[in-house]
RNA sequence: GGCGCGUUGGUCAAGGGGUUAAGACGCCUCCCUUUCACGGAGGAAUCACGGGUUCGAAUCCCGUACGUGCUACCA
């Protein structure tokens, strides 16, 4: 048996967006799961290997989601370079060697040619142009012009690309881990350019070369490559290297939420939710995206959500973690339709995940966020309790600080209109008693505060209901947050006096300007 | 236009000849909770259509429709 290789080649130009980081997840599953190797290549070229930080930026977003890959792109090894634009030479050896075999050919035609005869075609209404075996003989290449010419045109370095000969009405089958057997006629595809007029590959000649140089076993990519699947084993056959072509998978698309069509960055703008797993910054357009993790997802969510959309093991579990994930992806199980994107669903399994992690899990991400909008916290046994209070009533992490920044920082404005039309004298009464019971007392459990609370109300003959809503205005500010006599637990005896009295004034004063 | 791939509630989906066609998200109702959540109970909503094959079809076959992808010196 040979070991387990994968690969993940993104190209460094368009960021990576959900379909692609789930063609990684599901590469690096099958990969883990056989303890073979997950190899990152670069698919760049001349033009985009220079976008400041793309593959830096590619790498940061693999390990957010506790993706570390065997090989590549910077290690040196047996297999080395795995930058696209640092093998040309490679690729340029093994065209010309189907060139030599028979199996490729030169093309002389300029882009300009071949867009005239694009638009002449067009305007007679006739079908896309095809540049294949209906036309080529009509041609400027090597197959159409004697040899001498072409030698000639060769020796001046005239610009050529080198095009794959595709024969007519033959029938190139191959198995699909995903979608079985499948049988596709040559006549759909046209004479692919294999090398480019720049000395650059296309994605062609790429992979089938270093799939087979970097002896890569398995290759899962997405489905919009069906159509050309043909090409590559073809070219497989051509070189001479059917028998080490790794098994193909072609994934189901990723598609909008709205309406139809694959996911796309504009969508995830247009909708409201982000499409990079790590904030994105477009260096061509200026623009910047947020990504899941500036959201506020947890990785292990994000990593969750994606793998269930187009898979699951057949079981009713919906939470998996990395761990199970690798033990129990299948590829024979992933779906052959495409998913469309479900935003609401993806926070649902955040939530989920929020609400299942221990606060530790959580301690350092929350309290970056705290920092980031001003508020140091440096008493961590106080955030874990916090943490633990109201992550079950967080849905992002972002949410943790509307859920719990009044613990850090007193309210300094607090909702007085909610309380004021039933606010009387006997309340005012009450709280200035609870003060004075509250200092008294030594009181650490919630419940403490609770009986404390409710033996006044009771002396006063009010309803504790009536009492609690203000008394959580008080603490908190306004309407919402965890269990009022937790609050004041965790907030201690004496911010809890000073927060009532506070309250008070404020109440007094709304009172007054009525 | 040509070729490929697909089609189970609004969404993700289980199910691969006999099921009352799972489950989850979202939505609605109720319970719990004197905030909001969490949790619990329940509800509405589905096999694209038409032909076969079969005693029997969501499941197999063929058409049609619809969707989607490719049809670049992009990946």
């Amino acid at each position: 048996m040979k070991k387990v290789r994968v690969r993940f080649a993104p190209s460094p130009t368009g960021g990576l967006h959900l379909g692609g980081l789930r063609t990684a997840l599901y590469n690096y599953f099958y990969a883990k799961q056989h303890n073979g190797d997950f190899i990152l290549r670069i698919e760049d070229t001349d033009q985009t290997r220079f976008v400041k930080g793309a593959e830096e930026y590619i790498i940061d977003s693999l390990n957010w989601c506790g993706i570390q890959p065997n090989e590549g792109p910077h290690n040196e090894g047996k297999y080395a370079p795995y930058r696209q634009s640092e093998r040309k030479d490679i690729y340029r050896k093994y065209a010309e060697e189907l060139v030599k075999k028979g199996h490729a050919y030169y093309a002389f035609d300029t882009t300009e040619e071949i867009e005239a005869l694009r638009e002449k075609l067009k305007s007679e209404g006739k079908s896309n142009l095809q540049y294949g075996y209906d036309v080529r003989h009509q041609m400027r290449n090597s197959l159409s012009l004697p040899p001498e010419e072409t030698e000639a045109l060769l020796k001046i370095n005239f610009p050529h690309v080198i095009r794959i000969k595709i024969i007519k009405n033959e029938f190139v089958h191959f198995k699909d881990m995903i979608r079985g057997d499948i049988e596709m006629e040559t006549n759909g595809v046209d004479d692919k350019v294999l090398l480019k007029a720049d000395g650059m590959p296309t994605y062609h000649l790429a992979v089938v070369v270093d799939d087979y140089l970097m002896k890569i076993t398995h290759a899962f990519r997405g489905e919009e490559w069906l159509p050309s699947a043909p090409v590559h084993v073809l070219l497989w056959k051509y070189l001479g290297w059917e028998s080490d072509m790794p098994k193909w998978a072609h994934l189901p698309l990723i598609l909008k939420p709205d309406g139809n069509g694959k996911l796309s960055k504009r969508d995830g703008e247009r909708l409201g939710f982000p499409v990079f797993a790590k904030e994105w910054n477009d260096p061509k357009t200026g623009e910047s995206m947020k990504g899941f993790k500036e959201i506020g997802f947890l990785p292990e969510a994000f990593v969750n959500m994606l793998a269930l959309l187009g898979w699951n093991d057949g079981s009713q579990q919906e939470i998996f973690s990395m761990d199970e994930l690798v033990k129990n992806f299948s590829i024979e199980r992933v779906h052959s339709s495409g998913a469309k994107f479900d935003y609401e669903k993806a926070k649902w399994f955040n939530h989920e995940w929020i609400k299942k992690s221990h606060p530790d899990r959580l301690l350092a991400p929350v309290k970056d966020l705290f920092t980031e909008k001003g508020i140091i916290i440096n008493d961590h046994k106080k955030l874990t309790k916090v943490i633990d209070l109201v992550k079950e009533r967080c849905t992002l992490l972002t949410d943790f600080l509307e859920q719990a920044d009044f613990f850090f920082a007193t309210p300094i404005q607090i909702d007085t209109t909610s309380i004021l039309s039933k606010w009387n004298q006997n309340k005012n009464l009450f709280f200035n008693e609870l003060i004075r019971s509250y200092q008294l007392t030594t009181l650490v459990k919630a419940v403490e505060f609770e009986n404390i609370f409710k033996e006044i109300s009771a002396i006063n003959q009010l309803k504790p209901g009536e009492l609690m809503l203000p008394f959580r205005i008080m603490l908190v500010g306004g309407k919402h947050g965890p269990a009022v006599f937790d609050i004041a637990s965790i907030l201690g005896k004496e911010e809890t006096i000073k927060r009532i009295e506070h309250g008070l004034s404020m109440l007094n004063l709304a009172q007054k300007a009525n």
